[in-house]
DNA sequence: GTTTGTGCAAAAGCTTTGCACGTTT
DNA sequence: AAACGTGCAAAGCTTTTGCACAAAC
């Protein structure tokens, strides 16, 4: 585990926001100014692919990381983007294991919203 | 509706496949030979706005288009791509309405698994 | 004739990759 | 010195867009 991998790692794990790359990206460089986004990307892969962390890939932009391992949903903003957790708790679902002969691996649940903060600001929006 | 358009959402709308919008455009092209892509993406994105077509992105890939417009459900082989529909009565799902002080427009659900066909030819996957 | 949509090509946004170099063992 | 990871830049893939022209009204 490379130093440039174990901040990589360190950004996503402190940050509650679900950064994309470039975001990781940027929070890299101010405490290692010469990192570049290629190995940013490329270690979010790998530490995807390790199981440490997961990709969300949204309806929109840049795909998204998570180091909260727990099966959860997103509950995202169409007006500002934000990402929010919802346990799994919140949800009921059974189709967990098999469901019309797939063997199910997992399953990703995205619930589009307006957030109390722009519904304040939004008037037609109730 | 330009005759473009028109082709567009009749090849949506007759594939069981939710094909890609490259895909649109090659099976577009057999039967408007100068028709673009831009024109294909351009129309796409058209329908979608006017709630005519459903733009579905998976966590892997370009955007896949869907005529079907009533709510329903993913099903992903990770394997071979396939996108299969689930119906919404397979699910069970309450907070539709609202959640977290957010208004919920909608939610999206994306099952992964192996297909039928994939688990016979996988060894190691049961 | 004005509006609207098209084809084409260029650009934009996100991500991956080739390569030479530096680090680690 | 072999194996591995990096920085950099170029390339790749998906999608959008500017523009001149064509089609529709």
């Amino acid at each position: 585990m490379s130093r440039q991998k174990e901040l990589v790692y360190e950004i996503v794990a402190s940050t509650m926001t679900h950064p994309t790359a470039d975001r990781v990206y940027e929070e890299a460089r101010e405490r290692m100014p010469h990192i570049s986004l290629g190995t940013v990307y490329r270690n979010l892969k790998q530490l995807t692919e390790e199981g440490r962390l997961l990709e969300i890939s949204t309806q929109r932009g840049p795909s998204r990381y998570d180091a909260n391992l727990e099966q959860h949903s997103h509950l995202r903003c169409v007006e500002c983007n934000r990402l929010e957790d919802v346990p799994e708790s919140s949800i009921n679902f059974d189709a967990k294991s098999r469901f019309r002969n797939y063997k199910i691996l997992e399953y990703r649940l995205e619930l589009l919203g307006i957030c109390p903060d722009c519904r304040k600001t939004s008037i037609s929006v109730n």
